[in-house]
Order: C-alpha cells, then structure tokens, then sequence
DNA sequence: ATGAAAGCGCTAACAT
DNA sequence: ATGTTAGCGCTTTCAT
C-alpha cells in the first residue's frame, strides 16, 4: 500500500496539516519538526497522491495535447516543442492522436475537460469546432494549433503564415516558368489547407495564369496516399509541370510514384513540398521545402496556453513566418 | 462552475447515488427516473469529475509513457502503436519525453507514480534502472520497452531482437565482401547497442575477422550527430568498406556527410541502417535497413501493461522479430 | 507554531 | 428500487 500524509503525520508525531505545511511550505514550521518530517518522508519515499490534491484544489498541472495525426514531421516538431516547454514550466502533458476522428475528438475533449487538465492545446480535425463554444463560455482554457475556426470567439491559436507559404511556393515554382502546377492536399476544410491553397491560387491570379480545379488533387496524409494521389493527378493532367505538395509524408510517396513514372524531378515535374524533414537534404533530388517551424510554432503554443490559464481574456491569434528551403527538386 | 453530481441530483429529485448508478450501470435504475436523469445531464453536458473518481477508485484508466527520446521514426512508431492500443482500451496516455536525462526520468517516474496513472510505460535512459525496485516491489505496474535492466525482477518488457538484427545485418555485409565494417551507435550501456553490437561480434567472429574496437564510433541520435561521427570514424579508419548504423537520424547525417565527402554509397562504402523509415526509399541510394516493427511493440507493450496491471506476477519477457529491408545502400 | 476539522466530487456498502 | 453515508488523501480555515 502507498504510504498517505496520515502516516508520515503519525510516525512524525504531527498532525496531518502540519506534514501538508512542509511539503508545500504554506507555512512557517519549526526547524525540529520540519527535519524530523522531512526525514519520514524521505524514508518512505513519499509522494503527495495527485488525485486528491487535484480534487482539492481544482487544478492539476497538466494540459491536455491533442493531434490529429501522427507522424510527421510537422506535428512531432511541434509535439516536440510543447513538451519541451511544458517540461520547462513544470507541467505534464496528457498526449491524444484522434486520427482524424472528430467524434473521438469530442470525446477526447470532453474526458479532458472533467477536470484532467488546466486546459488543452488543440488540433482539430473540423472546420467546424463550435462544440468548443460550451467550455470556452466556461472559460475552460483551449488554444489551437495549426488548424483553428475562426467562428470560435475568445480563443487564442498559433499557426504558421499558410498563406504566405502557398503564394511563396507558387510564386517559386511560377518564377521557374512553370504554369501547369499541381497541388496535392490531405485534409479539406482546414484552414491551413484554405489558406494554402488561397495563397496558390493568388500567386496564379498575380501572374495572370488561370486558376484550375482539375489541378487540385485530395490524398491521404501517408507515403502511399501521396503516391496514389500523384498517379491520379498526374494521369488525369499529364500536362502538370510542377507540384506542390502540403505534407510531408505525401511528398515522399509523390517522389516515390514519380519515380515509378520515370518521371524526372525536376525536368519533367518540379516539387516543392510543406514541413521540412529530416531526409529532405539527402533524396534524389534534394527536396525543396516550406519549412513551418514546428518547434517555435509548439513552444509558443505552451506559453500561449500559460497566457490562457492566467488570465482567461487572454486571445492572442498568433501567425508564425516560414522559409522556403530550396534544393533541387524546384528545379533551382 | 462546473456541474456536480449534487446538482443533477437535486434537479433531477433523486439521490446523488441513482444518478451515480444510472452513469455507471452500476444498479437497475427504473426507466423513469434513468430517462429523466439522463436528459439533466445532457442539458447541462456534464461529465463526472476524473479526479473524484479516481481518487474513490484509485484507478486513472490512464498510462504513464516515458520515452528517451523524439523524435526518430523508431520511438515515434512505437509512440503510435501503444496510443492506437490504448485508444481501443479506452485508456489515457500520459507522455513524456525524458530527453536522456536520467534525472528527470526519475522525477517523471516518480509523479506519474503518485496514483496519475495505474502504471507504466517505460523506455530507461540508462542500463541502471534499479531505483524502480521500490516500485516494482510495490506492485506498481511498470514495463519496459525497447530497453531494460536484466537485473530488475518481476518486471516484463519488449523489445526487437536486437541481437539477431545486429548479426544479420553484419552477416549480409559480410557476404558481400566487406571485412572492415564501421559501427556507428548512440547511446552507450544500454541494452539495444549492447546486444547489436554482441550480435555484429558473432557475426564477425563466425567468419573468423577479427573485431576492431576502432571500427566503433559514438554520437549523438540526431542528423548531425550522425553526420560528425561518420566523418570521424572514416577519418580514423579510412579502411572501412562498410557502415552500420544504430539509429535512423543517425543514418541520414552519415549519408549527407559520405555526399560531402564525395564517398559513393555503396561501391565506396557500403550502408545498413537501423529503424526503417518512411523516405529510405527515395534517398540515393534507396537505404537498406532494419525494420524493427515498431507499431507491433508498441501495441504489444500496451497489451503486457494490462496484464501487468491486472496481474502483478505477469513476467513475459517479449523479442519481436526484425526483419532486413534489402534495397540499394548494402550493393544489393 | 500547531492542530482539528470541513469538504473537494465521487463510489459503494449498507439500510430501507 | 432508491437513499444515506463513510471515506478516498489532500488543503486550508479557524481555533488554540
């Protein structure tokens, strides 16, 4: 059995609040007794149970982190920064992958609102989060990552500038004397996916080059979906010269399928893909990449949630600049 | 406020024990009253208090994982496959990354400990987990994945053959000519480099080439660490005709630093690498590695942690088979 | 400086 | 079938 406060009070020859005293150092406790205490406890290993401090005093030091998917280069980044952060502030975190399941999701969401965490860093799987709008009345702290909606009032985000990023790729690929750019997403009706591809579109519409749907082409956020989605596109408008791809384990299986193709990266069709990772640089070509700063993007995200805690008004929208890392498959 | 089971008591005009039981199943409850209690609580979407319920139970329904290090397509596999299993168990995860630092994995252990969850995934920093007996012996459920202490009794873990792995690997490059084979490795005096590095001796040692403790290098589990300890060991022993290598990070900066060096990959030098990742395919040339499975220990892992905690005896020591992904980078 | 005791929200044994 | 109540381990107010 686990040694209680009861015990170490009773060996020690206190009370109970006086043990509750010196771990906390709420109070004033004479030196004697303070050795003595720390003494027992130290023999007995003691831990405080968290439940019930938790239970008693409604908050646990320990936020929620909830992905939807998992890897990738991006999300790991930013996991990766949030736990560093949390680790620095002294605070544990409770880790979800709802792998695109939005009903998970809420569940997910609602079990960490049952006073689990002080408050849950986001990405969600919808568009459409306005199931939020009943904690954030609450003021249950949530901050979302990467993703957000904007119909949802008070509460703060962190994303990268998707939008900059799509009209920088495009624009790249555009100043190459591309015109036929294909676009690979993975997930519809998140805003990084909107923006991403309002960026693009933008970059076309400044260089007077005709927007068009057939372009567009929707897979899976795996190696084997980028590749099945590149055969589709690719076999539907063998006129595309350029792809731009927004996920990383996308862009490997889009390199792979064209490899199979015999198509030449970047002769035949150029590529630039979205979050950097760690093989970019050793592929053949060397992949030219949007890097979001994953790392940044997840350390701010912790200290946004701190804000949000401390101070429930707190609603910062914060949008993070990226960098176009250009090797060779852009045809550079 | 946060609704109590006191208020959906009292508006639904019956004890706070029905409302107790109608929740949780726990009694017959009549149809009148269930329905009525029902419809209270989704009006006011409530959700039982976890730290109540765990603090009367003394059960989290959440698990403790420590992980060494992330991100590194091995730990991140292995990450997804026990949350996918603890998903299906309706667990929790709680997760922390130790960074190698065996300070705060004790720090870490200890708090998760203190009754958050009902026990323990554990990857060790260091050989030396022997300050877990006082756990172990109190029952608390811990397992160890991919690395353990032989010496910690009553305690299952799972990890890959590494021995085996280390063997084959060394053998297949063996049979492909090499003599002189580099071993570059990341962390020291843990179980995983110990037995791969046992099973690369045997290999040697069966073909009757004599070992060579300067084929061996040490660096750290990131690109560039891999990277700095290629450049140091065939710098030291230009001899080598053959590298394998410990972990996937590590594997990309050896072949960006064998590029800079001008080395063809394999007729210059041959390459196996650990821990097969998503873009091996696609480098130049496409790498040969060992596959760990790492999905299949993760939710293998999670599967001996229910036992254990349901059992305390539970003891399966678990190797999962690997396996060698034959592609290009071995002059296959 | 120290202690007694209430109470956080829940479950479950017991009573009705 | 339903209600009463003790108590999980802790913090904290109020007495002393």
């Amino acid at each position: 059995m686990k040694v209680t406060m009861k015990q170490i009070a009773k060996e020690s020859g206190v009370s109970i609040a006086t043990v509750s005293h010196v771990i906390n150092g709420t109070k004033r406790i004479s030196e004697e007794k303070h050795q003595k205490i720390m003494e027992i406890i130290k023999k007995y290993n003691y831990v405080p149970n968290f439940s019930a401090k938790n239970l008693r005093q409604q908050s646990t030091k320990t936020a929620g982190l909830i992905v939807p998917s998992f890897p990738d280069s991006y999300v790991t980044g930013y996991i990766n920064g949030i736990q560093d952060r949390a680790r620095e502030l002294d605070y544990n975190l409770l880790f979800v992958n709802t792998n695109e399941d939005t009903e998970y999701e809420k569940k997910t969401v609602n079990l960490l609102h049952s006073k689990m965490v002080d408050g849950i860093i986001l990405s969600p799987t919808s568009m459409d989060a306005r199931y939020l709008d009943r904690l954030i009345e609450e003021d249950f702290p949530v901050v979302l990552i990467s993703r957000y909606d904007p119909r949802l009032k008070n509460t703060p985000w962190v994303t990268p500038e998707d939008f900059q990023a799509g009209y920088d790729a495009t624009t790249h690929l555009i100043q190459h004397g591309h015109e036929k750019i294909g676009l690979i997403y993975a997930v519809p009706n998140v805003t990084p996916t909107i923006h991403r591809i309002d960026g693009y579109k933008r970059a076309l519409e400044q260089h007077n080059i005709p927007f068009n749907e057939n372009y567009l082409e929707l897979g899976y956020a795996t190696v084997d979906g980028g590749a099945s989605a590149a055969r589709a596109l690719l076999n539907r408008q063998p006129d595309i010269t350029a792809l731009f791809i927004l996920s990383d384990l996308m862009t490997i299986g889009v390199i792979s399928a064209c490899k199979e193709l015999t198509l030449r990266i970047p002769e035949d069709i150029a590529l630039i893909g979205f979050g950097d990772f760690a093989s970019a640089k050793i592929i053949d070509p060397p992949v030219t990449n949007i890097n979001l700063p994953p790392d940044t993007i997840g350390k701010t995200a912790f200290d946004v949630l701190i804000n949000k805690i401390n101070n429930p008004s707190y609603n910062k929208h914060i949008q993070l600049p990226t960098s176009l890392i250009i090797r060779k498959s852009c045809g550079c």
